[in-house]
DNA sequence: ACTCAAATGACAATGATTTTCATTTTTAAT
DNA sequence: ATTAAAAATGAAAATCATTGTCATTTGAGT
């Protein structure tokens, strides 16, 4: 009784219900190696069960980030993409950005280094502005070796 | 003949004219204190030039970001909002945002510390993804004093 | 089986952004 | 100063992601 994944208790805990509609866009983030958009979503869940409403893929996706369990941004493309939070004590995981094609590469090789330094950064933050931290983003934007040409 | 704002050469040199709407944009980031919406600035700019439309903002805005003057970020909200970027060699800037009250706070005491770390990870990104980075993002979620309580 | 809140899906509504197209403004050349 | 070509503009319509409405279905607990 431990294979559960690891926001199934977090489900739970909310009193929200894990139903099929639900599980199926669990399943299709979890599977997902890019960054998927509420569309995206929709049709591959409409392909598993086609009477699933591209409605209840954006309330389940506003549900699960309200839970903490799903992260959306939005990339200036006029939608938002989403994918699922990395599971909690984890490493986390940064984005790089190709500003040509737009391709994102995730980005999970934390250092030590890094770790402290935004520990560093969080303490500052907190004496200065008196705002209590809880999380982070990192986006690094370039041109991959595609776009440059070899 | 020196008291041209940073953009003044970029915008020249890429050929496009500075007309009034533009100037008006322009100084209407200039003087802003907080990261507006198109709509802020169509205000705005509405209440200096009532001949201005909204087309010509959201087209200047975008002649603005292509030639890396303006930035663009989408916080959820449903619509984007803009500033101008920091002047190039500068510190740079960062955000932090409340989770609460959607509050942003520009952070800009960027440490030694803080160049020498991101030095590090960028050549890090070069070796291991041969991405070329030229810029980066960094954002701090968390709770703002008034949303803690006193 | 029964109850009732929670969840769902079809459809309409909203609202930010983009497109279209006719008109005006700017630039460079005559 | 005229003129011609290109760039910029504005009003209105179109697009399209996201949200709201409401009637119906589902599920957990009895
Ligand atoms: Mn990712
Ligand atoms: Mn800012
Ligand atoms: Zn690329
Ligand atoms: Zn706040």
């Amino acid at each position: 009784m431990k294979d559960q994944p690891w926001w199934y208790g977090r489900l739970k805990e909310s009193g929200a219900r894990l139903t099929e509609p639900r599980e199926i866009v669990l399943e299709i983030l979890r599977s997902a190696r890019e960054h998927l958009t509420a569309t995206d979503i929709y049709i591959q869940a409409h392909r598993m069960k086609p009477s699933i409403g591209l409605t209840t893929v954006y309330r389940t996706l506003e549900l699960l980030i309200k839970l903490g369990i799903v992260q959306k941004f939005e990339l200036g493309e006029g939608k938002a993409r989403f994918e699922l939070v990395d599971k909690p004590g984890g490493e986390g995981h940064h984005h790089l950005v190709c500003l040509k094609c737009r391709k994102i590469i995730d980005y999970s090789d934390i250092s030590n280094d890094e770790k402290e330094f935004l520990s560093r950064v969080e303490d500052r933050l907190k004496k200065k502005y008196d705002f209590k931290i809880l999380d982070h983003l990192m986006w690094f934007y370039g041109v991959c070796r595609e776009c440059r040409g070899s």
